[in-house]
DNA sequence: CAACTATATAAACAGATAGTAATGTATCGA
DNA sequence: TCGATACATTACTATCTGTTTATATAGTTG
């Protein structure tokens, strides 16, 4: 039953849908899943540019997915929204049981 | 605790979050949350033309989000995820919590 | 202060995609 | 068979955005 969403409103949940569609994002966020990075840091985990990875990071807070805790010279970001982890999960399920389904039809053939 | 995902995999869900990261596509799918529709029911609801819709509609049921149903001279279609309605209930869920957290900042400042 | 490091930002370019207009395809009724 | 209807598809354009390169900012160390 979902309750009334008014065109203002499915433009900002698709916003923040938005930012988790970019497997670059995905990645940096789940270095963030397993705890506290600096920039440093994240692009050796990632491998992308400090200044591409600066930039996805300055995106993914403002929509408030992770926030920063600066010390000196560094900036060390973590996971600032608990359900970034779910909604992840809820995908990655669907997208076992599509496999899944394919496997079942190929083997329905056979 | 997040369960290993490789690049590919992680492609695979930013590319499902991409198919819900536009206000049409939201807008399409929450007319179906009210039950089955056709794709000139879909016109009527969403004013959008039909060629955006039935496009849209590609997309959707490419990516498994919906199913159609063919009658005659109409498609109807469906949501077919039971977990669109979760993913959309997180983020509207989030964008409340963030928006009482503005308002008590705010009063916090009165 | 000067050199160095970590991060952020700006400009520019390339690739992707939403929307439209036009056309195609299939089904129904006369 | 002809016209009309419902939907799908194609070609095109405009816009957006991810990436890179270069530069700016700010903290640290000598």
């Amino acid at each position: 039953m979902p309750r009334p969403l008014s065109p203002e409103i499915l433009d900002q949940i698709a916003g923040r849908f938005r930012v988790l569609a970019e497997p670059a994002r995905l990645r940096i966020l789940y270095s963030l899943m397993g705890g506290e990075r600096s920039v440093t840091e994240l692009v050796e985990e990632t491998g992308l540019s400090q200044a591409n990875v600066s930039k996805h990071l300055g995106l993914l807070r403002r929509a408030r997915f992770v926030d920063r805790r600066k010390e000196g010279l560094y900036a060390f970001y973590h996971v600032s929204d608990p359900s970034v982890e779910t909604l992840c999960e809820i995908m990655c399920g669907r997208l076992e049981a599509q496999l899944a389904e394919q496997v079942a039809l190929l083997e329905a053939v056979s």
